[in-house]
DNA sequence: TTGTAAGCGTTATCAA
DNA sequence: TTGATAACGCTTACAA
């Protein structure tokens, strides 16, 4: 028996010498190269499956200067949102035969760096980047190729509006989903409008400004309190919903799904009840938005997508050389039982007219 | 300047040569050895810092025949549970400086071992694979060294009973779970149970199991009766509803929560109450299911240290070469608002005396 | 159509 | 304490 039948690991030529052929004929037979003939290929074929032949991407990666390896940062997995784009990215890779690599930043700054350093070592061919704090500008600097793609950049550095144009960011379109919640709040007759948010992330931002300016535009135009609710509420929401109390609103606008639904609980621990006392918004549609009790009314957007896109866009950036310009994907309006028509029974009145 | 400063990539040869040193020198003071003096460790620093030098991984890997990047397959990475598992996962790789590179099998036999294959290829120093259906032997050749770790495995080929002695194994105490959750059952009153799940993965069948036998050691003993889930009818529960209103049982124990609280939303769709025509228990304690409403019954399972301990073990297993022993999790009930006490007021009456 | 040999960027062996 | 040099396993000019 030669070499590589026993316990040693099994190398290309291993799989030459057992088909009768040299390493770079093995080489080229296993890539199905035209010019080695069908014979060679299928002996060469076999040896390798006779031996249980695994290529080792390592050397592959090494010599090509390429490794077929996406990296992916997002700030927590446990998150249903990132968990669902990192599940749509990791899809579309898969597809296209490249592995995925990924690390959680948790919000700490510090990981974050040493996270795309660990993907720049390993020699990614793109990265992609959730959801994190990190200026895009920085995190650009830490790739080496550059090719880094942003899925809802959270960083205030982005700029915000829509006119500038930015190469490889996905974002949703969070403006048209405010609007369309301010529309529906128009349509149930909500007066009192609170956004609860905590005031600083840009997607936090963006929103509660979309959502003013869409309900300034109404007739009669209204005006959006604010109830600030720092980053981490929703894993303790009772103090938010003790401010609420304080001077109930007709409907509570919330930043995300997460929010809203453990708003949703403190509520009712306080005996609140949605929608008859208060309607709730939320964002983001996470799956359970959907079976809550009641089921929230919600801007559902393609995190799945999302992911899916960061990781084409990636892909084709790395093949054609070229990162692709910002796509901004579509979201809907999903109402559903924690906002409900108001005054009048829903009807043909035009609000303000 | 010389070569590196440009947008060439910077390698070890130009650290050395601008530190003055051989590219030997270079890898040793960078790898901080002790015979290297302390001035050329520092100058080597300074001249790695300056030029930006990141090593690459892929030498690296090549020459010292290990990456120090661990895999992780699971079924569905948008799952709460999964993704709970692969969060703490990578918190410990990254921890001990691990990378880790993740694929989701989607259930899909041919899907997962062609994940397998690809940590293969890229010689992944560990894999772990959480509650796919793959057969662990299978598993293990798929992966050349064979350290795999397999997170609560659900192939029916894996030894059911808790004395067999596994390596490379971790589960949660899903017996002891039930058991409380049987007492919890009697303490309430409930007689007439039904266990909902699919009948054929390991765990539905081993809860199941761990169920019935508790309850039939009680006094009175209780039987249990079987309403069929399909493994996605927490996507579209109401048959299963519509099963279980055909005669209603004193309360549901579910395999787990994602099914749990979809019921709830089916349940509350035909008009029944919980927990007052029925209880609810779950099995997980993912997130929401504290802040349902009603907040559910269940059992909490350490997801997140689940992940944790997977990758300490794989790591321990790379470096000192020898897999450690299952290691089963514990478990812990949560009593919630899913379920009540039923006939008799809370009290000093002994169930069954 | 196939073979020879160079080289990808490290680390480790062996000398000095 | 440091330096030359040979691998690691693969792909790809260049030859034949």
């Amino acid at each position: 028996m030669t070499r590589g039948t026993a316990g040693e690991r099994v190398v290309l030529g291993d799989v030459a010498r057992r088909a009768g052929v040299s390493v770079s004929t093995a080489s080229r037979a296993l890539a199905e190269d035209r010019r080695i003939s069908a014979a060679t290929r299928r002996a060469v074929r076999e040896a390798a499956t006779d031996l249980r032949y695994v290529p080792n991407a390592t050397a592959r990666s090494l010599r090509a200067r390429r490794t077929r390896t996406l990296g992916l940062l997002l700030a927590d997995l446990s998150d249903p949102v990132h968990g669902l784009v990192a599940a749509g990215f990791e899809e579309e890779a898969a597809r296209s035969g490249y592995g995925v690599t990924f690390a959680a930043g948790q919000g700490d700054d510090a990981r974050e760096r040493r996270s795309l350093r660990l993907f720049a070592e390993n020699a990614a061919d793109g990265v992609a980047i959730a959801s994190t704090l990190l200026d895009p500008t920085i995190a650009r600097r830490l790739v080496p190729g550059g090719r880094v793609v942003i899925v809802q950049p959270d960083s205030p550095r982005l700029p915000r509006d829509r006119r500038t144009r930015v190469r490889g960011v996905i974002r949703t379109d969070d403006v048209a989903g405010m609007e369309a919640v301010a529309a529906h709040l128009v349509e149930c007759g909500y007066r009192d409008v609170a956004y609860v948010g905590d005031g600083t992330r840009t997607s936090d931002v963006v929103r509660h400004r979309a959502l003013e300016r869409a309900l300034k535009r109404g007739a009669p135009p209204l005006p959006v309190r604010w109830v600030p609710a720092p980053d981490a509420a929703w894993r303790a929401p009772e103090p938010v919903v003790a401010e609420i109390a304080r001077s109930l609103p007709d409907v509570l606008v919330c930043f995300d799904d997460k929010l809203a639904l453990s708003l949703l609980d403190a509520l009712r621990a306080r005996d609140l009840h949605v929608p008859d006392d208060v309607g709730v918004v939320g964002f983001d549609g996470i799956p359970f938005a959907e079976i809550s009790n009641p089921r929230l009314t919600t801007v559902v957007t393609p995190a799945f997508e999302m992911g899916r896109r960061a990781a084409a866009i990636l892909i084709s950036a790395v093949q054609t050389g070229t990162m692709p310009e910002a796509e901004t994907l579509p979201v809907a309006l999903a109402v559903r039982e924690s906002t409900r028509v108001r005054l009048a029974p829903a009807g043909e009145v035009a609000p303000g007219a």
